[in-house]
DNA sequence: ATAACATTCAATAGATTGCTTGAATGTTAT
DNA sequence: ATAACATTCAAGCAATCTATTGAATGTTAT
């Protein structure tokens, strides 16, 4: 294993060493959101003021904030590099172990529904499929006969579904946050909705029929 | 804070934790290239035999990495779930924190150049765009009088690149991956490459133009 | 069965981390 | 200047994590 190679994996370790502590996520969460000030930040989480500095300085130190004096108050932001796209995968992955602990608890099969299942039931028309993506990514191009809720839209449009027809949600990657996060809403809500395995990207490069405009 | 969100919460930052650990992540490298023995990784990694097999289990408890037995050696592989996707952003990350700390000890500015700047300068063809996607995704669009190296093909096509122009590297994201390590990669062969701040999904959601084909 | 092997379990000492307390720094208002 | 305020620094103890050791489990070959 190369020298540069072993350099980055530590600072790698150092980096998830840092975000492996749930105060420290909660104020990367809250400052995700805004510019908040250390006192602000003590009341939403709860800990005690010293100690939030510390924690605010870690995240500060490793580039996952940046801090700003404003008076006699210092703002924290979030950093400037790829930080939420870290918190995503973050969420994500934790998301999806949880997802699965349960099915496995359920003895309910969570398992993705795949590209050539789903076609088949498109076909029969006894599969609805959702597509979660802004509407602007719809419109370049979506599976056929996809409907397209965004996923802000989407509790408030929760009566466009069908309430029986099982619901297939899909976005852009496999692993996309958004559809992962729908289908744990529409359950939430009674529907019956799987996760296509692939996303739209996948699905366009295997050469798999794709939609234009609405 | 809704208690779904904390339960979600600290149950990322087991993750991360489980993450922010150099022997484990090394481990996750290695068996992310296929299934290995403890054995193997013992060899590989310099850690004792009961070390490295506990930290293959934290590893197996969180996901990361899955077991099977094979007569009486065990095989572990990665986890079944979005585990690369986690250790791609973290590597990101990494790769990000640590250009920027050498840029700025090298008072260079690595600043990722803009979408407008890149169209002018691409009317006075002072730049080369370099589409560093496979070749499938490329042909389905790209920016135009992009020049499409898939990242695993750069390095034995670097002779393709101009010595003196300046190189402006995209893919798929803001914050991709391969455009990354490709920045990294040509500079490391005196390349003048910069990473376009936006990748090819903003680009065309933002409705500039695209060429398709080649 | 017994022996040889690969892996895991269990227990321990050493190091690291997290939270608390009290003082120090730096900023604004009187 | 002085006081009031927000934040940071520094030291200490409890809790946690790491790596090591030696024994235990499970598998294959003799």
């Amino acid at each position: 294993m190369k020298n540069a190679d072993i350099e980055l994996l530590t600072g790698s370790a150092g980096f998830a060493h840092i975000l492996g502590s749930a105060p420290r996520l909660q104020l990367l969460e809250q400052i995700a959101q805004g510019e908040f000030a250390v006192e602000q930040l003590v009341a939403l989480t709860g800990l005690s003021v010293a100690n939030t500095s510390q924690h605010l300085q870690q995240l500060r130190r490793a580039g996952f904030a940046q801090a700003r004096r404003d008076g006699k108050r210092v703002l924290y932001r979030l950093g400037s590099g790829p930080v939420m796209q870290l918190l995503d995968a973050l969420a994500l992955y934790a998301q999806h172990q949880r997802s699965e602990l349960q099915a496995l608890s359920r003895g309910d099969h969570v398992e993705a529904i795949t590209g050539d299942e789903l076609l088949a039931r498109l076909q029969e028309a006894s599969i609805t499929v959702l597509d979660v993506r802004p509407a602007q990514e719809f419109a370049a191009g979506h599976l056929p006969g996809a409907i397209n809720i965004p996923f802000d839209d989407l509790q408030r449009r929760l009566g466009e579904l069908p309430a029986n027809a099982e619901i297939a949600a899909y976005c852009r990657g496999p692993y996309c946050v958004l559809s992962v996060q729908a289908v744990a809403a529409l359950r939430q809500h009674g529907l019956h909705a799987r996760r296509l395995g692939s996303g739209y990207d996948d699905w366009q490069a295997a050469g798999l029929p794709v939609s234009r405009a609405a």
